[in-house]
DNA sequence: AATGAATGAGCCTTCATTCAT
DNA sequence: GATGAATGAAGGCTCATTCAT
């Protein structure tokens, strides 16, 4: 499943990608401050800079915009996240890294995060799947990052538990931009990422102990 | 901080609170289906079982139904939290009891979760801290459980762990509704349970040794 | 074919009648003025003597306006024609009142004829059998008439040709709203409807006769 | 009364001929397809295979296509319905012919009398007497025929009859294509032209006759 | 001459809220 | 207390027209 397309009537491609850029770029400040549904189109034209006239000749509804920012918003986590992924040698030290990284991302993303998490259950089911399917990649990075370490026996993952796992991961660093009224109130980005790495990497180490 | 109290033009406290639990109810199946701003009141009223008219003796504003609902989420979440914790005296069975029957009330309310996490922050800034509360009285539930844990040395979480991890906790459970695309495609909600119990108790247990 | 419904928001039908007919009353007059198009449904409701939201109550869609006003003036044209008809035992004499009533009536209902015959088109694809079918119910009104005149041997009209004897009668009644431009200039009612009488009853007792 | 002159931008008058053709064909496609209102300049540019800023080099507004539109239809009409007409000592005959002829045109024309019918009224005051000379001419050359008949006392119309019979026989024609969807159900074209003809022509032949 | 991006007035429609009955 | 008709502000979207390139 690739990236949808958004129609425009504007054929100029290099100019269409400026503008949408401008269109995110002002949708997503209008999103953080009162969300999606209180955000009206006038409003997001303005903050781009042109008039409403002009913000349809890019999109075609007002639910189009929102999909430009949710695409726009994954596409970057994944591209930093991805770059700071990087590589080494020793399979949980890359694991370590890749976390660290993007659990930077969210904290240098937050607000982009909780519009997402706020706002995705808005997209029509015709454009929810490809949102999801970017979520659900990002948690197949870590699979296969833990499948690494599970490989070179580093972790002792049953197959089953490597899914859930991820998903963990996945979920702590977002939590530090949604639930950032709590834990931003009791950690630093630091603190909260290497204890939240302790935590969880302890329990992918032993999860296979017996237990009570 | 207590319930906000919503005025309501009837007198008649006992009828007050027989409509607002209609409200409430009919207000639900509507924030599953679209949400809270594509639900009209109109809709509330009519699936309520009376005029508009009506409603607004007993609301103020549109708003006000989705403070009475989250609410009423709330409340329902930590009635039935409370009652599937019980007592045992073995600190570490009660803390996963705890969790078991945490789970098991996320896993029965599905749907009001997903529509709590989605829609909070159309909550005005005056309601939302009052449903905060609520939030974090569920993490504190779980932190005076792990508080317990650790003084009963049977987990040696440091002070400052205590919160990330009672945090994790909470998190696991509204996942399993909120991601529930994800999550249900892997798994049932006993293998989840049981596979999140494992991998944050021992995340928990062994959080303290040194790591790389 | 009955008549189509337009639901109404509005429960007491009393009320929705009474709304409606001034609805009706005002849409006419703007649509004379400036045709179906360029009509604002804020202007109906203006003239009407209430606000836009109160209009929708009452209708869903402008274009259901539409349709009630054909409906409308149809349901007039035939209720007058209906009373002008009478009876007469002589079958041509009973054609020729009903198309002097008839002839009456299109005189009266100037704007309305010229209304429904340039608007009409505009009806959806869904409301405008409704109205096709009325406009056919007068074509058949004559040609009941007609059958009488042949079958009492007052007429020799083939089988076929009853039809289109119809449709020029119903026509010649219509055209003098709609060609109003250049009839009237040349005559006033009374001679117009005497000189068509006279064109097409001749026409439809001869046409039988040899040809060259 | 001339044709009116819609001004061009570009000089290039073999230019603005071609264009403006171009121009109309595209136009009568999409009128017939969705009328004037609902048809859009772009729409038109579009189909006429040019951008929306040519449209505009050879026209001022939406409704000079319109215009050009009717106007060309008319041309088409009257020069079609000229060549049909041809000549014949038999005033009688040539009468008839040009029936036939006129028929005939209007039959092949169809969806653009339908257009020019239902469209016309969205013509600026300004522009509409032009178009409804060309109507007017339309019932002239009938009624030239028709003079020319009871000059040579094969019809005994009076002199007022004539412009009332004439407008039957240019009625005719139209309702042919306006009302199809109730005549051509019954009757094919040749049909309905030998019906007409015979209807109209003993009317005109005795409608001198006393009548009771 | 041709292009097509930009504009913004304006339209249809919805819906939260009020208030007379 | 209950009803539901009335209100009108507000929002999404369209499209005729312009003008710089």
């Amino acid at each position: 499943m690739k990236r949808k397309k958004i129609p425009s009537l504007v054929k100029d491609q290099k100019l269409v990608e400026r503008r949408r850029k401008q269109i995110i770029e002002a949708a997503v400040e209008c999103y953080k401050e009162k969300g999606f549904h209180k955000t009206t189109t006038r409003e997001i034209a303005e903050k781009a800079g042109f008039s409403i006239g002009t913000l349809y000749e890019y999109i075609r509804k007002k639910e189009d915009v929102l999909y430009l920012v949710c695409d726009a918003i994954y596409e970057e986590v994944q591209r930093k996240a991805a770059e700071a992924i990087g590589f080494h040698t020793d399979a949980v030290v890359q694991l370590k890294r890749a976390l660290f990284g993007y659990f930077s991302v969210m904290d240098s993303m937050q607000d982009e995060v909780v519009v997402m998490y706020q706002e995705v259950k808005s997209l029509s089911k015709e454009s929810l799947p490809y949102v999801l399917k970017k979520e659900r990649d990002m948690e197949e990075v870590f699979e296969e990052l833990l499948t690494r370490c599970v490989a070179e026996k580093r972790l002792s993952l049953l197959q089953k538990e490597i899914r859930c796992a991820a998903n963990n991961l996945v979920i702590a660093g977002q939590m530090w931009a949604f639930r950032r009224w709590t834990l931003q109130e009791a950690y630093d980005i630091n603190t909260y990422t290497e204890l939240q790495w302790r935590l969880l990497y302890f329990g992918m180490k032993h999860v296979s102990e017996v237990t009570e």
